[in-house]
DNA sequence: GACACATTTCAAGTTCCCTTGAGATTGGGG
DNA sequence: CCCCAATCTCAAGGGAACTTGAAATGTGTC
C-alpha cells in the first residue's frame, strides 16, 4: 500500500464531482472504503474513483444506495475490480432499465385513451391501478399506489 | 351546495385508495379543498376524487406536489372542471414521459458501450455528467447530481 | 517552525411526502 | 337520546440522502 498512489478525501471529491460530505456518508453506508493515515485522516484507493461513479450511474438508473451497496458488495472483496467485473454489475441493469422504459411508455399509452375518454376513471383507468413495477419514479414513500386495488371503487364523474 | 351529495373524508379516501392523512395533508397544501360542517368535518365535491386520481398519476409520471398544485390551479376556479379541462392538464404530461422515456433510452444505450468499454470513466462516460433533464429519478433530495460538470476531473484507472 | 488550508467527528438540520398518536369532538344508526 | 365509529387538530416521527456548523486536529509548504 503505496501512501502516494492513495488519494485523500478532497481528491476524490475533484475528481468525481462529489462532495466531500456525501463521501463520507458513502463510506459511513459502506458503499466505499478508505484506510487512515497516522493523523486520522482519510485516504482512498484509486479504484474508489469507479466505484463512486458506479454509485452515481446507479443512482441515475433509480436505485436506492442499500440496493447499489448489495450490489457492489459482489464485487471482488479485497482486489481491485477489473473491467468484466464492473461489466458484470452494469450489465444487471439492462433490465431494470428496460423494465422502467416499457412503464412509462405503458404510462403514455394509457394517458393517450385516458385523454381520449376524458375520464381519469379509478375504476376502468389502468393508470391509477398499476400492475406493473412501477418501483419508485419519482419520490415519496415506497407504497405509493400499491394499496388493496378492491378497495377503490367505481367511476369520479 | 347540496350537503348530501358531498363526501366525507373517509368515502374520499375509500374511493380513491388514498389514506385520510394523505387527503388532510394534500389540502393543507393546496392541491384539493373542502367545505366544512356545522361541526367542523371536510365534506369534499365529487370531482375532488378525480383531483386526488390526478395527483396521484401525476405523482407516476414524477412530478411533485407542488408542481402538481401549479397544475391544478390552472385549472377553471369555482365550477368543476370538464373532460376538455382534465384532458388539457393531461396532455401536459406527454412530452414529460417522452423526454422522461428518451433519458432512460439514452442512458441504456451509453451503458451498453460502457460495457463495451468497460470504462464508466468520469472524463469520457456521458452517463456520468447527464446534460439531460433527469429530473427526480428515484427518491432523494433534488440536488442530487446538478452538481457543477466542470469539477468533473479526469480517467479513473 | 509557522502558517494556511484540508480534514476530522458529531450532532443537528433539510426536503419531500406523508404517518402516527393523543386527546377532544361530531355524526348517524338503533 | 345514546353510543361508537368517524373525524378533528396539532405536534412529532420517519426514511432517504445528504448538508451544515462547530470545534479540534492534520498536512504540506515556505
Amino acid at each position: 500500500m503505496d501512501l502516494a498512489q492513495l488519494l485523500s478525501i478532497g481528491q476524490v471529491a475533484e475528481r468525481t464531482g462529489v462532495a466531500t460530505s456525501a463521501l463520507r456518508y458513502y463510506e459511513a453506508e459502506g458503499l466505499i472504503s478508505s484506510v487512515r493515515t497516522d493523523g486520522g485522516q482519510r485516504r482512498f484507493r484509486r479504484d474508489t474513483l469507479r466505484r463512486v461513479a458506479f454509485v452515481r450511474v446507479a443512482q441515475r438508473v433509480g436505485l436506492s444506495l442499500e440496493e447499489i451497496r448489495e450490489a457492489l458488495d459482489r464485487l471482488p472483496s479485497g482486489k481491485a475490480p477489473d473491467k468484466a467485473d464492473w461489466a458484470r454489475l452494469s450489465k444487471a441493469w439492462r433490465p431494470l432499465i428496460e423494465e422502467r422504459i416499457a412503464t412509462l411508455q405503458r404510462l403514455r399509452d394509457e394517458l393517450d385513451s385516458c385523454i381520449g375518454c376524458g375520464c381519469l376513471s379509478l375504476k376502468r383507468c389502468s393508470l391509477y391501478n398499476p400492475g406493473d413495477g412501477a418501483r419508485r419514479l419519482g419520490s415519496g414513500p415506497r407504497y405509493l399506489l400499491g394499496d388493496d386495488p378492491s378497495s377503490v371503487g367505481g367511476p369520479l364523474g
